[in-house]
DNA sequence: TCCTTATTTATAATCATTCTTAATAAAGAA
DNA sequence: TTCTTTATTAAGAATGATTATAAATAAGGA
């Protein structure tokens, strides 16, 4: 049975790049850290468990060539750190993120919805639109859990 | 008449801050470049045109101190520099950037666009959101029209 | 095998941003 | 006014993320 790693192989292949050690050993660490948004140090350190022998400009030659084949999202909350997320098999689009002001917890929303919203912006700004990034920032429902049952916040 | 120095100025005090000459110099600059997206170094290049005497640092730090009471917005579009807008009087909001992947252009949309999703986005992940950032990534209506004409593209 | 090209390692370099320290300016008290 | 305190600044050093360089290695094709 074809696995996620064959076919990223064959992605590789199909823009003549090939899955070296390195580069499948990072594959495989973004593969077990879906939702992790691990920036390239994070990524560094845990390649490095697996393929000690690795450098840390390998691991960013490797998420840019990701980045650009589409395989990966790199984004970017603000904080000096570019983060590395996967990106959903056939997606065509980044995935939303809430990130939490209170607790720094950053979660995904899979869904579209801005597709109403983007049939607006194409019509109205005669604008192509190839990708988007939609980020919300406010108060996780953790926190939010956590405030209404602690009367001292 | 209250200008819009004025304004800034009272919002400084109130948060017991001066409009320094550097401050104020820093502010005309970004009022006359509004819409521009200028990075900390395109600030810093136009202020020392009127404020010679003005240091890098000190523009960062002012930019700093905007962004903290929300007179500015600082925003990324993924080139490692962070760009400064003077946020609307009276949004709660960063308002939507159109990036074009061809020329680099950057659009702005003052519309807020989003009331809908984000009524979804509360109730359905239980998430108070307090700010939000949208970009779209596409083809202006200016490279769309140079590449309409241009057979050879 | 040789030859060519792609890739990696290790380290140096770069670039944006922040920090440090001493100097300066402003504001309030006496 | 003068003294005192605090805020702010300039200049340059330091930091930290990222990218470039050069030499070494690995891979693939003829």
């Amino acid at each position: 049975m074809e696995t996620r790693i064959d076919r990223i192989k064959k992605q590789l292949h199909a823009a003549s790049y090939k899955l070296t050690p390195q580069r499948e050993a990072t594959v495989r660490i973004l593969l077990n850290h879906e939702e992790d948004h691990l920036s390239a140090e994070d990524v560094y350190l845990l390649v490095k468990d697996i393929a000690p022998e690795i450098g840390l400009a390998t691991v960013y030659r490797t998420l840019e060539l990701l980045t650009e084949l589409k395989i990966v999202d790199k984004i970017n909350f603000g904080d000096g750190v570019s983060r590395y997320d996967l990106r959903q098999e056939g997606a065509a689009h980044f995935h939303h993120h809430l990130v939490c002001i209170e607790c720094g917890a950053v979660d995904e929303i899979q869904e579209d919805l801005l597709e109403d919203v983007e049939a607006v912006v194409e019509k109205r700004w005669n604008f192509q639109i190839k990708d988007h990034r939609l980020t919300f920032h406010g108060i996780c429902w953790r926190c939010h859990d956590r405030s209404s049952q602690d009367p001292s916040q």
